[in-house]
RNA sequence: GGAAGCAUAGCUCAGCUGGUUCAGAGCAUCUGCCUUACAAGCAGAGGGUCCGCGGUUCGAACCCGUGUGCUUCCA
């Protein structure tokens, strides 16, 4: 069969995966073998692939993969959460362009639209993870808004209020005012800005002349503000006890309050206060029972309670207020100033503080048995470091804001009659009940209103690993049983405390249970100049081009082979191009192989090659047993690049070179057979990572029946490696390179051949792979000697001496002296070290047995190899 | 303001339990090869004050302290 130039990654791609999704590899039901179960972190429904998805789903596969080969039943359920905000901001553009205003449309007509848009642009993202080569059971995806999962949302809700959890208040919350809606604390990104810090004077009530002066980057809240405060020791206002003071433009009379919360050295030490927009000075304000005025609509313009610039936007305002501040001359002077200013995660609008009744959670219960869980290790984090990452945040966790101002989401289940009582139940018929029996009414003569709020997105995804199952429509359902505790959840450490702290509490609660065994914390991806990968940046690249341009495993190589766990890694393309040129390389191993298949000889036995087959399975055998290790501790980065190297080093441009047969000549059986099952095993041992290529070459390797496919090709049980051949291997690489090293130095053309002499005492090695040997270096003689052979090359490897004959090299012995000087001196120094260790009576007492061996044996080495060095240079 | 992490070759980073299987990989650089699987390749080479200082130890890239620089998280 003639096999193209390079792997052609576009047709085997497509047609593998057919392929195994066709045999149902990807398929799981519960059997008698133990699971390996993985949820995937489920992509926001508007999301397309990108980096991070990228790095996190390849590590699913992996590790699912890898369980696979392993004989367990392997199950990695894929789907997508609805992600309220930004999949509302996506249909409200999408009404706009059809020239439809939201504000229009009835909350049932919005949601058809909604629908609508999931259902044509909601899969978008799970199809491309079936490119990257995701082996996800389709079957089993699951939508945080399917019907069964919207029920559990409802009955947690319901639950957790009728145990007191969840309660109705008014706070300060993060406000984003072009999604309109509250945010958590962890939905505000903080950035760093250059704003300007106004100084303004307030006019102290009974003196014409006299100010007090505060500074503010928010000018246009003064209009909000109800009083001034500043420190009671500080004596530049200890004349202002019990006085007030004028807001102003609006001349609004306020109180100077006292209180050691103010920093004296900052600004000038005067605060004002406007408890509806600062979070502190709401606190502040509850301590000194001042007036709430709330200057904001919900769209962020001035609110009529501002009384000037009514309808304006703040930012709008802002501009104006300093303008007719300095008009009546209240504008002291302006500063530069750099702060922290919020922005919303979802929308990137400046978030005001905001007091609002909202819906809330309390987490300290619920925190309790979640923080237990990881630091006995009964949930087990990679990197350990995240640990204590998460013990702060649930130690000092605060009450989670849960409802959002949205219509697509789960819609709180509260019902509120017309004496504003408020019912919680599974539904209104429930709720008129309890109304009905509470007060003592006829059901027909009761008005319920449902909450018009829905919950937070991350109110459903933490159910995500238990409701997969259908937790909700049977509690002890056999999936359930089987699958849950899953076993490894892939995540990065942004959504720490968004989601994966509140799965644990979710899993304790709900299920008695922990979610998963261990959480492997991907790390975060940058760019080459070290920034975050976003969308708004601009600085992602399109997956799917990449894919198209150099083949997934092209993409999973380059994402894995820099990705150490848990730290971040700098994306650089040139990472596509080792990956492809992988992917080349192995190919035209195959095409060397293939080359073979007519040649091979059931009658030609070849001796040498015996070694060269043990000594590579001993490799293959040393090297499963790191691998083993590399994947407990998710050390996968390093065991990439541990296979890399065992296929291209090891296979490559060691084995294939030693057992490859000269031009056209016949290559034993036996060598063939055993080459194609080493490489078969090569293949097993890369497939988790880069499944495409592999499984092509594992195919085109032999005929294969029906179901005989890499991905579900189970792993040997661990061959055992013989540390003797594995040191005769060293011994010969070194002895090649050793040799073309000396070629190189003397100008020796790869065609010019050379005579070799041994010295040694280890003759039956250099019998064994006298054959290897002289192809490798191009010798057309190798003969044994006990003394120098004069007019040749000398040199000296471990401690046999080589002599090297070259017509076409004249011997520089000057040269040869001082290379040989070179190495001597450094083993002096070397020696000495090690005698000075073995002297030091403390290092005799103190070290162990195996270390002094160790230091005993380095001696006896360097001895070896100094007394032949002397005498090759004494000969010369 | 509070906390954590990082600093190793020109660049990006590995380096687990302190000991020469420890100073390593890829890229970049240099030399020689269009050798019949592969120039997307082959064979070699050079390149380091393991951030500075101090300490613990028989022994430190690794442990402790400290200084400097950078990053991230929280407020």
């Amino acid at each position: 069969m003639e096999l193209s130039k390079n792997f052609q990654h576009r047709e085997s791609e497509n047609k593998w995966y057919e392929h195994w999704e066709k045999q149902g590899y990807f398929k799981s039901v519960p059997d008698g073998r133990p699971a390996y179960t993985v949820v995937i972190p489920p992509p926001n429904v508007t999301g397309v692939l990108h980096m991070g998805h990228a790095l996190n789903d390849t590590v699913q596969d992996i590790l699912v993969r890898r369980a696979k080969m392993q004989g367990m039943n392997t199950c990695w359920v894929p789907g997508t959460d609805h992600a309220s905000i930004a999949t509302e901001a996506k249909v409200v553009a999408m009404l706009r362009e059809r020239g439809i205003d939201k504000k229009n449309l009835s909350r049932d007509e919005f949601l058809k639209y909604a629908w609508e848009w999931k259902e044509k642009y909601g899969g978008i993202i799970l199809q491309q993870l079936k490119k990257l080569g995701c082996s996800l059971d389709w079957d089993r995806t699951t939508f945080t808004m399917d019907e069964d999962y919207y029920a559990a949302v409802i009955r947690v809700f319901v639950e957790l209020y009728e145990k007191g959890y969840i309660f109705r208040g008014v706070k300060m919350i993060n406000w984003d005012p072009k999604a309109k809606t509250a945010l958590s604390d962890e939905e505000v990104n903080y950035k760093q800005s250059n704003s300007k810090l106004y100084h303004v004077r307030y006019r102290i009530e009974g003196d014409e002349e006299e100010y007090i002066t505060i500074a503010t980057v928010r000018p246009e809240t003064i209009l909000g503000d109800t009083a001034v405060c500043v420190h009671p020791e500080d004596p530049r206002y200890a004349h202002l006890r019990e006085k007030h003071c004028f807001i102003p433009l609006i001349n609004r009379r306020v109180p100077i309050i006292f209180d050691e919360y103010i920093d004296m050295e900052f600004g000038t030490g005067a605060l004002k206060v406007t408890p509806a927009h600062d979070i502190n000075d709401y606190n502040l304000g509850l301590k000194h029972h001042l007036e709430v005025i709330d200057t904001l609509n919900e769209d962020g313009t001035m609110s009529a309670a501002a009384q000037l610039y009514v309808g304006e936007d703040r930012f709008s305002v802002r501009k104006k207020i300093v303008v007719d501040l300095e008009a009546i001359g209240c504008l002291v002077k302006v500063e530069e100033y750099v702060n922290q200013v919020g922005y919303s995660e979802r929308t990137d609008a400046v978030i005001e503080p905001r007091l609002s009744m909202q819906w809330w959670c309390k987490m300290e219960e619920l925190a309790k048995p979640a923080l237990n869980a990881v630091l006995s290790e009964e949930i087990e984090f990679y990197p350990g470091k995240f640990k204590n990452l998460y013990r702060h945040w649930m130690e000092n966790i605060k009450d989670w804001c849960i409802s959002r101002q949205l219509w697509w989401g789960q819609r709180i289940p509260a019902w509120y009659d017309e004496k504003g009582n408020i019912y919680v139940a599974q539904n209104e018929a429930d709720a008129l009940e309890k109304a009905a029996a509470k007060r003592n009414l006829p059901k027909e003569s009761i008005n319920l209103r449902q909450e018009e709020d829905v919950l937070d997105t991350w109110f459903s995804s933490w159910l995500w690993p238990m409701e997969v199952f259908n937790w909700n429509e049977d509690a002890s359902n056999k999936d359930l049983n089987y699958y849950y505790p899953t076993n490894t959840l892939v995540t990065g450490p942004d959504i720490i405390f968004f989601w994966v702290a509140r799965m644990v509490m979710a899993g304790y609660e709900f299920m008695g249970q922990k979610p998963f065994n261990q959480v492997y914390f991907t790390g975060i991806i940058r760019d080459k100049q070290g920034r975050k990968m976003s969308k708004s940046l601009g600085n992602s690249p399109d997956l799917l081009e990449l894919i198209e341009n150099f083949g997934a495993d092209a993409l999973r190589f380059s994402i894995m082979i820099s990705s150490p766990a848990g730290n971040d890694l700098l994306y650089d393309e040139s990472l596509l191009d080792q990956g492809k040129f992988f992917c080349n390389k192995m190919w035209n191993a195959l095409k060397l192989i293939k080359t073979w298949e007519d040649r091979a000889d059931k009658n030609l036995t070849d001796e040498q090659a015996e070694f060269s087959i043990a000594w590579m399975e001993s490799r293959i055998a040393a090297t499963s047993i790191q691998l083993e290790d590399m994947y407990k501790d998710f050390r996968l980065s390093e065991a990439l690049k541990t296979i890399y190297s065992l296929i291209w080093d090891d296979f490559c441009s060691w084995y294939l070179e030693w057992v490859k047969p000269a031009m056209d000549q016949p290559i034993a059986n036996k060598v063939y057979q055993k080459t194609i099952d080493i490489y078969e095993r090569l293949m097993q041992l890369l497939h988790p990572f880069l499944p495409f290529v592999t499984e092509e070459i594992y195919q085109l390797l032999r005929e294969r029946k029906q179901g005989d496919d890499l991905i579900v090709r189970q792993l040997p049980a661990t061959m055992h490696s013989d540390d003797t051949i594995l040191k005769k291997g060293v011994l010969l690489q070194e002895v090649i390179s050793s040799i073309r090293d000396t070629r190189n130095k003397n100008q020796l053309k790869p065609k010019d051949t050379i005579q070799l002499w041994i010295d040694s005492n280890n003759k039956n090695f250099y019998e064994e792979i006298q054959g290897i040997l002289k192809r490798q270096v191009n010798a057309e003689s190798l003969a044994f000697t006990n003394e120098t052979v004069q007019g040749s090359i000398s040199i000296v490897v471990q401690t046999d001496k080589i002599y090297l004959g070259a017509e076409a090299a004249p011997v520089n012995k000057s040269q040869q002296k001082a290379e040989m000087q070179k190495e001597m001196d450094y083993l002096k120094g070397f020696l000495e070290s090690v005698e000075k260790k073995l002297s030091n009576e403390r290092f005799m007492s103190n070290a162990k047995p195996e270390v002094i061996d160790g230091e005993r044996k380095k001696k006896a080495d360097a001895e070896a190899k100094m007394r032949a060095l002397q005498e090759s240079f004494s000969l010369l």
